[in-house]
DNA sequence: TAGATTGTTAATCGATTAACAATC
DNA sequence: TAGATTGTTAATCGATTAACAATC
């Protein structure tokens, strides 16, 4: 089916899930890719082109069904119902994600934490409690997690990965700023915030120097 | 001089820095790309390409020179001084941010929070005080801040955005879903959570439906 | 019907990768 | 010298954009 979805496709897909919610919250059956386009500020051929991915077809002068386009997103990110996730790694980065609201509309739902220091284990935040590493796999067997996220710092990230990894997990989302080293049949995503702020400060850099020339 | 630099070599510039520093405290004077490349588990090819928009040039033999490297990345990015920043929104995502010492080494330091909530007004996050969004502008332009970073929750964000343009904002580092519209001269990076989650939860769905399928 | 919109096929653009000469 | 490494030029690959026929 889905051969190949390209990476920068799935990245905007949240992006759609969200206005076609707000759409379908507002009772709107039929939504046009020029609609979405507008509203997004994407060019319409590239909305019609990352829909076509989802296989459903539009209409043509009426636009896509907005339920039907729904649920085959979720269907592709595997959102339909949220997936149970471990953190490992309760700083200060760690305990904000365990209160981030947001995701549980991005079908992902913590709920625990875990550390190695003595201070944090057996404490609550956000009403998720603290366990100690060592109890990572028996707990994640018993509760059949399989998604992690780590917030560890970088020193420890490739030793806690391979913890995470000999306990089961499949799919790590990433925080620490190290490449990890996995085995085939595990996923790993990297949310990258010094490549992200690289960008931003580059770019005013550059703007800067732009500026001196005038 | 540096007409275009693409963006992923941009995005790749803070792992080689972080090799580089470890280098230059190794007492490493001289480093190659073939081994930039197997630490960073890249091709060398793209390390000596990436390096090459630095305009250092590296020695056949020997590789490029570790401090040269170092200082020629920190003013491609504009990270040679940390440059101040102003955070609004603190939720506890933004407390997070404002107690993240990685920052640091990334050219970035948040100086205050901003918020509406009076519950939050005058009260210190990681020894950083929180201060009225009304008071922004003001402190802003008495602080030089043209950098910050946007917490808010997803319905304010454009709102929000405005008031930081209007105070002189050139950067903002945006952590909301939202893709703000802001004039030319402002800069806008987005950290885009929901996107990274959908292309590991994406992936996990499709290895699933693979191993279905044997 | 007229016209907006879809969906397909082709063209363009930019980044990655390959090949290889130059260099120490 | 031999050989590892750089740096340049060309080839490949994949995503975006354009053009346009099909459709309701």
């Amino acid at each position: 089916m889905n051969s190949h979805v390209p990476v920068p496709t799935i990245r905007r897909l949240p992006s759609y899930l969200r206005l076609l919610r707000e759409a379908a919250a507002n009772r709107m059956e039929f939504i046009s890719g020029t609609y979405i386009a507008n509203d997004l500020k994407l060019e319409p051929i590239q909305v019609r082109k990352d829909l076509a991915i989802t296989g459903v077809v539009g209409k043509p002068r009426m636009g896509f069904a907005v339920i039907e386009l729904i649920q085959a997103i979720e269907e592709l990110l595997g959102w339909t119902n949220a997936s149970d996730a471990f953190l490992v790694g309760v700083g200060s980065l760690g305990i904000a994600l365990m209160g981030y609201d947001g995701f549980k509309e991005y079908g992902l739902k913590v709920v625990a934490g875990f550390d190695v220091d003595p201070e944090k284990i057996g404490k609550q935040f956000h009403g998720k409690k603290v366990f100690d590493l060592n109890k990572f796999a028996e707990l994640a067997k018993r509760m059949g997690i399989c998604t992690s996220i780590l917030t560890v710092p970088a020193q420890y990230a490739q030793d806690v990965t391979d913890i995470l990894v000999a306990a089961g997990i499949k799919g790590i989302w990433n925080f620490t700023p190290i490449k990890l080293q996995v085995p085939d049949d595990v996923i790993v995503e990297k949310v990258d915030l010094a490549a992200s702020l690289a960008v931003l400060s580059s770019k005013l850099q550059a703007r800067q120097h732009n500026k001196m020339r005038e």
